[in-house]
DNA sequence: TCCATGACGAACC
DNA sequence: CGGTTCGCCATGG
């Protein structure tokens, strides 16, 4: 059991349609200030995972995508496919509206 | 063991 | 308002 696994879990949790922050989830997993380490642990995720990585965005709304095993935008195809509306900006794609997931429901 | 590095975040210039 | 610095937790050299 790895925190990977722990993290990967939180994420789970998240209904489709619905998107969450890096820092919700680290305090979801139990560390309030363990946003880095999630978005650490999204990076080490492999293409065919189930966990629903796409759900998960920073603070800004933007997609911060860097992970090279994956298609530049498949994080926004990801989204749209789930009804979310994507926004190109001059420095990145964001994530239209401004609900988050709650995780204390 | 110390240092550097992150799909981040909030506080400071 | 924007760029920089520091804190955060875990990993790897």
């Amino acid at each position: 059991m790895s925190i990977f696994d722990e993290i990967y879990a939180v994420v789970s949790t998240i209904p489709k349609g619905s998107v969450a922050s890096y820092g919700q989830v680290a305090a979801a997993w139990g560390k309030p200030r363990g946003a880095q380490v999630v978005g650490w642990a999204m990076g080490a995720l492999p293409p065919d995972t189930n966990v629903p990585w796409a759900r998960v965005i920073n603070k800004q709304r933007r997609l911060s995508i860097v992970n090279p095993r994956l298609a530049p935008q498949e994080q926004a195809m990801r989204l749209v496919a789930e009804g979310r509306e994507i926004v190109e900006k001059s420095d990145g794609l964001y994530v239209s509206g401004e609900d988050w997931y709650s995780f204390s429901e």
